[in-house]
DNA sequence: ATTTATTTTTGACCTATATCAAAAAGTGAT
DNA sequence: ATCACTTTTTGATATAGGTCAAAAATAAAT
């Protein structure tokens, strides 16, 4: 689905406003393991994923990449508090294959804000959704076995488990590589 | 700080524009371990702690209560997505002290919305608020030892770990309440 | 095509924390 | 003040999953 149709299935627009709305969007060609925003940077720019897929991680202690986040295809991407306070991100933005964006500053965001006010409705809608998921997947990690939290990523992300490093999907669900392994190779047996 | 208070510190209104915005709230006084919202149904209001506290919850597949959130003195509370996208609520709300509140439906949060623009820009920065505290508690989660967790508590919500439950906080914490238990009789001996 | 680097798998071992059970402490109601 | 009920603490035991290390499989680079 493309972003013109996201947006049309979150609020109905006209031809013209979807039109208007278009333009205040860039579109942007990324490649694999490109660095959107560095962590101690500000996000300048939240991002549609038109093609492709990105994801959010940070550093831990021991300087190891935590996946905080992925951000597939039809989806907005962005480290939310850093763009919309214009405070530092706490994390990395990084895409994951060859993608396609579209990514807009702050300053046009709040212009389509005020210009169209379902515009605010739209935001409001992506952001209580994202709320939703962050809470579902805190509901996954917070009381389920390494084994339920991964069936929770096949059902959230069915077309991203599959083609990120394991490593990223392990730390994204709070748990050591060697044991993703082991219940993916459980799997294969069956 | 009262509600009032804290909308002007969110967004800045005039005497006027926050009089008419507090006559769209109610005020309720509710008493200790009221449920506001239960699994199942529509949370019909969006709640400001004026005084008191609050917590979501829902019950694991045993049956057993897993606090969700803790809602201090001064934080909106509700089940954000039950709210704003009129579906059964996924959490029960309740109060966990005698509470002062004020509440407003959906309607008339529409209704100052489209009032005042920049009421849609203080939504805005709850609900963005809300998403990084969640991802906060989601990386203290993830990686940390029980200890730690306890220590993200105490920095988070330190007025309530000491008023609620043990059991509260342990199932907030994802942990059993005998570790919870044990980490705090290791603090009183130092 | 080889070599080099990266990622994944497998094995052995260990530890933090869960679970079960029972005692102790605290709270509320009559 | 006593009884009933709830919450917290303490002890003993079990286990899921972490850590460390090395081998195997993949992918990237020359």
């Amino acid at each position: 689905m493309s972003f013109s149709d996201t947006l049309n299935e979150l609020v109905q627009f006209s031809e013209a406003e979807l039109h208007d709305i278009l333009n205040h969007f860039t579109m942007k060609s990324v490649s694999k393991n490109e660095i959107l925003v560095k962590q101690g940077e500000i996000c300048k720019y939240l991002y549609f994923v038109e093609q492709g897929m990105g994801r959010s991680y940070y550093l831990n202690d021991n300087q190891k990449e935590i996946t905080q986040w992925f951000f597939g295809t039809g989806k907005f991407m962005s480290s939310a508090d850093s763009f919309f306070q214009k405070k530092p991100s706490l994390y990395y933005l990084e895409v994951l294959e060859d993608s396609v964006l579209f990514l807009i500053s702050k300053e046009n965001l709040e212009r389509l804000f005020s210009k169209y006010p379902k515009m605010e409705k739209l935001g409001r809608l992506v952001i209580t959704e994202m709320l939703t998921n962050v809470f579902n997947k805190l509901n996954a990690i917070q009381f389920q076995t390494a084994r339920e939290r991964y069936d929770y990523m096949l059902a959230e992300f069915p077309d991203i488990a599959y083609q990120v490093p394991l490593g990223h999907i392990a730390s994204y669900l709070g748990m050591a590589q060697e044991t993703l392994s082991r219940i993916r190779s459980q799997d294969s047996i069956n």
